[in-house]
DNA sequence: TATTAATAATACAACGTTTTCGTACCCAAA
DNA sequence: TTTGGGTACGAAAACGTTGTATTATTAATA
């Protein structure tokens, strides 16, 4: 390991002081011409770079944010990740990203790890095990240390903090309905376990759905599965255990790896797509559209919900010191995007 | 914004110096038991958590390393992330990531975010962009300056540094050669443009494993596109008309992506996978075990990938200063994995 | 010639740590 | 009473910056 260049460094070599190299290479008017330019040149040629850490120790800034997400396969966190990047750059922030996967032990790493002086504040979404154990310490204990928090997608009402959500209730509710409208009578669910805020919220939207057509609930046509992000077999033989005893001509998940498993079982059981049975699922993601037939989504808009998030903490850091606003909890619309998994409206 | 608490603010509270803080709650033998519990007790209470830029200045060493990558939907990425994350922890080292977004400017910018205090070392995968520029410049100031970096996948060889690369040539060469095995006769290939260093290595296995079973060699069954990462209507469009004008019963694709496409294709042509024509892709991922049929895929080990990185890097980071080593270049091995695209060998 | 003003540079403190070195105090041994 | 040696703490430097205050030098004015 080679010493990096200081401003110590220059100062000595060139014969002068720190704070004259430091001045010249901010263009200081303090600095005469002569030696500007002679430190100027030294620094370039050598390439000199200030010491980014320095700097936040004495600005007690760092010009970072972070993001914490559970799982970054998830086409949706990608979105959501490049609209905190365009946000961040327009108002000069960098961004950095660690991953929980879906760890609690890990996200409390992470959020000391960023919380210690990495980042200015931070932009999270939390890890499952987290809603299971219900444990939130460690994002209390930041926010009390006074590190602004933005929470997106996976939240929970007992922290105070801004809120990013899709709405997903609505969302479901939408989706739901284009699967009325298309004529389908007996509609499946597959959702999460109720702790999965998301998962209930969308739950409910369903419910609404259904209660809006005047359609009777049937409980044994809801399936609440218990893993949301690791898909294994037993979820698997859960999902096709459910379709095999229960026949439906309409199919709402609240994922698209769900949709996925269950389309591969139709398809096994030559039970056509979209014609014996429709689809629609929450979440557009690649598989969605890669898949064949390519699945009807209930699309999240995760650019903007990442772009809002990071303007609202952005907001918050730089708001003067003392001063401190009301938290807001935004609501971000979604959309339908209609494909081959479901009849066309006639 | 609240101010943090700080050792400084803890001795004025109670009364100390500040050394007496930082001695006690290492937990000093210099300093009185009674001291010490009182000490603690306070820092406890308020949750003092000392500040880390502070340490790193101080320490010159940050203990994380970065992570720089292309784009983060790509599965493979993620396991690579999964392997660094591993190592790192395995030696005390936080591990942060950033996006380059396939795009020239953003990954020379992250680099500098990143070389300027915020890591000790970082690993990289280059973005499309950079390849195709051939600008490397970031690159080797970044290695003059002293910081280590290790490459991965995407690595060229003009830059000194360890590497970390798949066997892509021999991994091409396994996927053609089953496909042969399953008794393909005409076998076309889509792969990227040659400045892809990744794209030209698994043209180049393609070529051998033709070559080892004296198959003729037929320019116009390859096809090579300029997208690797975003695939655009353009792209699709190439494809399909590759197809229509070449007919063949084996293809080979340089990614996922790619073979999807070629899949939904033949499935509209009504042309049946495994039967009429096989398909292997490199790169696994979700797409290609969820596929229908799943795809066979020569899979990169993307974990042992980032492992493998992690470990030169730390490897780097605790060598004594003004001691160097020689740069070395991993080679991780591939495997098939067999699904349905490809018809079983007899 | 003495005073003032401008110019050009430097000293110093601060950001929050850790650590080395000092030092004040007390008690025992000489 | 002096010396020696623990014990318990504090002062200060260092990491690399920046900005304010200060000083030294020169030029212009009274």
């Amino acid at each position: 390991m080679k010493r990096k260049l200081t401003l110590k460094l220059i100062a000595k070599e060139l014969d002068v002081s720190i704070s004259t190299v430091s001045k010249a290479l901010r263009d200081s008017a303090e600095i005469s011409e002569d030696t500007r330019q002679k430190i100027k040149a030294f620094a370039k040629l050598y390439n000199y770079k200030p010491n980014n850490i320095a700097l936040s120790l004495k600005n007690r800034k760092t010009q970072t944010i972070g993001i914490i997400i559970p799982q970054i396969v998830h086409h949706f966190f990608t979105t959501v990740i490049r609209g905190v990047e365009q946000a961040a750059r327009e108002h000069n922030y960098n961004v950095i990203i660690t991953l929980s996967n879906n760890d609690f032990d890990k996200e409390v790493l992470n959020m000391e790890l960023l919380a210690n002086g990495s980042t200015d504040g931070f932009i999270l979404s939390l890890a499952k095990e987290t809603m299971q154990k219900e444990d939130y310490h460690h994002l209390t204990e930041a926010i009390d240390q006074g590190m602004p928090v933005v929470m997106f997608d996976r939240v929970i009402d007992q922290i105070h903090c801004d809120k990013v959500v899709v709405d997903d209730r609505d969302g479901a509710r939408k989706g739901v309905e284009h699967l009325i409208k298309t004529g389908c009578k007996r509609i499946g669910l597959i959702t999460t376990k109720d702790y999965m805020t998301i998962g209930l919220e969308r739950t409910k939207g369903y419910l609404d759905a259904l209660k809006l057509s005047n359609i009777e609930i049937d409980e044994s046509l809801v399936l609440k599965l218990d893993n949301l992000d690791d898909i294994d077999d037993s979820c698997v033989a859960r999902i096709k255990h459910f379709l095999k005893n229960n026949k439906v001509d309409g199919l709402f998940t609240v994922n698209e790896q769900f949709s996925v498993i269950a389309a591969k079982y139709f398809h096994q059981m030559d039970i056509k797509v979209p014609d014996d049975v429709s689809i629609v699922s929450f979440s557009d993601g690649e598989l969605s559209r890669n898949f064949i037939p390519s699945l009807t989504t209930v699309n999240q808009h995760g650019e903007a919900m990442g772009r809002k998030a990071a303007e609202l903490l952005i907001r918050k850091l730089e708001l003067p010191e003392g001063e401190h606003e009301e938290y807001i909890t935004s609501v971000i619309d979604t959309s339908l995007i209609e494909r081959e998994s479901t009849r066309k409206i006639k």
